[in-house]
DNA sequence: CGGAATTGACTTGTGGGTAAGTTACCCTGA
DNA sequence: TCAGGGTAACTTACCCACAAGTCAATTCCG
């Protein structure tokens, strides 16, 4: 006679939700960053109530760490696994791996570097040894292109590197069509025109942007 | 003896405490961003009670447009007058606009750009126009060296631009020892190394992947 | 004395987190 | 084959900390 129907399995095995609940909880936290994400929107979502994601996750921090490492190992691996060949080539294939690594759950980059993250936070310092991984890798090709030069400018650059990834990842969440290997090769295009300017040039081909 | 001293006025003018209440705010907002940055904390720094910023702005919200407004007319008057000569010297006449219009307070630029604004907000709103204004101006440029490509190339260059940008003024919160001159010579001469790489090899060298 | 500057102490609202209970599945044993 | 108990899945209704925002009073200066 429909009672309210309070409790009671709805014969989901834990695994299965725990896997749903990362999955919502990941593309919300990287929607609206940590800060502005909200437990009770997650489970909303999910079809579920606040305390069984409590229950399988202990916080909204254990949340996000959960999600987090799923995103950052994903990552990481991606982008080591293309660390090889000329550094050009190397930097389209690391995009590329990127690309394809998110294609999934695009968000998930946002998970690593949100910004909202809380200064001091146990979050933070958990998503920075995956920042400082990727960063690693980025730094080799900056060595390769500058050499010798400043330490300070070396830094930056590496900097620079990792931010104008994020961007193009950003830019990608605005623009849902593109596939993986269309970014891939758009960058490596744009990479292309910005280094040697202004196209005329006829004997010129482009060495590895057909690589994707 | 020593009573609590609850109330009166400390001589200081509604111009002069606003002014203070300003600076203090934008570099709360600007580091902690717009989320995580307590009105009961910028009050506790500037020496005085919450209540007296709410009479003066308002709102959370006032106080945080107020700061933005200043930044962002600061910012756009400062990237507006270096728009003129080559593509090239332009790039680099704009970086040092900004970081020199950014030296009283290199924190600013955060406040246009804050991912913590929470989205649909009215501050958000406010920002817009200001990040449109700069974009636009990295857009003429972008035209100038994609010319007649895919409009998404140049969309999405444009957006790279910017988030250099962002990231380079980023570098240098963490490096506060820099002069804004030092980082505008810095970004030119990386420039420089990747459009025309390393100088040393004189055969066939190849070309960087970096996308500033 | 009048008004501007300023405050302690309050209310309110939101979101993380919890206690305690309810329902359904599954396994055992007779 | 079918009690019936143990446990896993799940919920309602609450608490509480913290930050936004407000009120009424109080002190000082001209």
């Amino acid at each position: 006679m429909a009672a309210p129907a309070r409790g009671g399995t709805k014969g989901v095995p834990r695994e299965a939700r725990e896997q749903q609940i990362l999955d919502i909880a990941a593309d919300e936290f990287g929607r609206a960053g940590h800060a502005h994400a909200s437990i009770a929107a997650i489970a909303q979502r999910a079809g579920i109530s606040k305390p069984l994601i409590y229950g399988y996750f202990e916080s909204k921090d254990g949340l996000y760490l959960a999600c987090l490492h799923r995103s950052g190992r994903t990552l990481v691996d991606a982008v080591g696994a293309a660390q090889n060949g000329t550094t050009a080539a190397r930097g389209v294939a690391t995009l590329s791996a990127i690309f394809t690594a998110l294609e999934p759950r695009r968000h998930d980059w946002a998970l690593l570097y949100d910004p909202t993250l809380p200064p001091d936070s146990a979050v933070l310092a958990a998503a920075r040894p995956y920042r400082r991984a990727l960063a690693d890798f980025g730094a080799v090709g900056v060595a390769e292109i500058l050499g010798d030069a400043d330490p300070l400018d070396r830094s930056l650059l590496t900097h620079l590197w990792y931010s104008a990834v994020a961007a193009a990842v950003e830019w990608w969440q605005d623009h849902p069509n593109e596939s993986a290997a269309a970014m891939a090769t758009r960058c490596a295009r744009i990479a292309e025109r910005l280094v040697r300017p202004s196209g005329a040039t006829p004997g010129m081909r482009e060495p590895s942007a057909g690589s994707v």
